[in-house]
DNA sequence: CGCCAGGGTCTCG
DNA sequence: CGAGACCATGGC
């Protein structure tokens, strides 16, 4: 724990790490946030907006947090709107994560009409019940989804999943039987990988978003949730729209960064909104 | 108790 | 194509 590296920022890592992208991620007394990349144990802090790793593998630690993307680029194509402009002043730093393509494609199936909270808690059940120990980690790992495609559905109902525990086998077993592979897809453009996800048991427009978003640098997808659909009622002042109406009013409002803009003015709205 | 949560899917008009 | 019903679970 003495051997620390800089591996640079600027970051904000509560709000990077609190924003609804991940869901297993401890913060401690102290300030340090502990959590998992894949199945290696990670201790990262933050001093100066730098990014400071305490334990871990630092190549594949700043690549997972995305040191590179450009922030001053990005928030430059931010729109000159109130309310995205004040989403940027309160979260400024906050970065998009490069997520495990499984993992992520996993938790989010289970996101589906549940809090950020519920879907930690199930994220941590599913990591106890089905995934492997870690050494130097309270967590277990994600579990791979030959693991969870052997499982029954009434143990994953167990993690509190309830209708989405079959969504969650079904894609599991998909890719198990080799029908499908999250790699090898990750070069397709963007709305043809929109609508591959799509045909995975759970995944509809939103959560592909997200998977796109959070997992395939998809840097212009924007996950439109009931958070997000009320801001651009708002923004769009009061006008209503079909869903295909807002999709496209966010791509062209939110710029080429849309993605970071939508994820911005979700975590800043429900900060403000209420506790939690 | 009623309502809502980072929705998806099926049915019906 | 677009609106509605239904799907489990938990917190307020």
């Amino acid at each position: 724990m003495s051997d620390q590296v800089v591996l640079g920022g600027p970051i904000d890592l509560d709000q990077t790490l609190y924003s609804g992208q991940v869901f297993h991620w401890n913060r401690c007394p102290d300030g340090f946030w502990s959590g998992l990349l894949g199945n290696e144990a990670v201790v990262v802090s933050e001093k100066k907006q730098n990014l400071i790793l305490h334990h871990g593998p630092a190549k594949k630690v700043a690549h997972h947090f995305a040191l590179d993307h450009p922030l001053q680029e990005i928030y430059a194509e931010f729109p000159d709107e109130a309310l995205s402009l004040a989403s940027l002043a309160a979260c400024r730093g906050m970065r998009i994560l490069r997520q495990p393509r499984w993992e992520c494609t996993a938790t989010f199936i289970t996101s589906s009409m549940k809090q950020v909270g519920h879907i930690r808690a199930m994220s941590l059940a599913i990591r106890e019940r089905f995934g492997t120990a870690v050494v130097g980690s309270d967590i277990h790992a994600y579990p791979a989804f030959e693991v969870l495609a052997k499982a029954s559905e009434s143990s994953l109902r167990g993690c509190g999943l309830g209708y989405r525990a079959g969504n969650l086998l079904k894609t599991a077993r998909m890719f198990a039987d080799g029908k499908l592979d999250l790699e090898a897809i990750a070069k397709l453009p963007t709305p043809k990988l929109r609508q591959t996800l799509q045909t995975l048991p759970g995944v509809g427009v939103k959560v592909a978003n997200c998977i796109l978003l959070f997992a395939y640098e998809r840097l212009d997808a924007v996950p439109i949730d009931t958070w997000i659909d009320r801001i651009l009622l708002a923004m769009r002042k009061g006008r209503k729209g079909t869903p295909a109406q807002l999709a496209a009013y966010a791509r062209r409002r939110l710029g080429p960064y849309a993605g970071y803009v939508q994820q911005y003015l979700f975590h800043h709205a429900r900060m403000t909104k209420k506790g939690r």
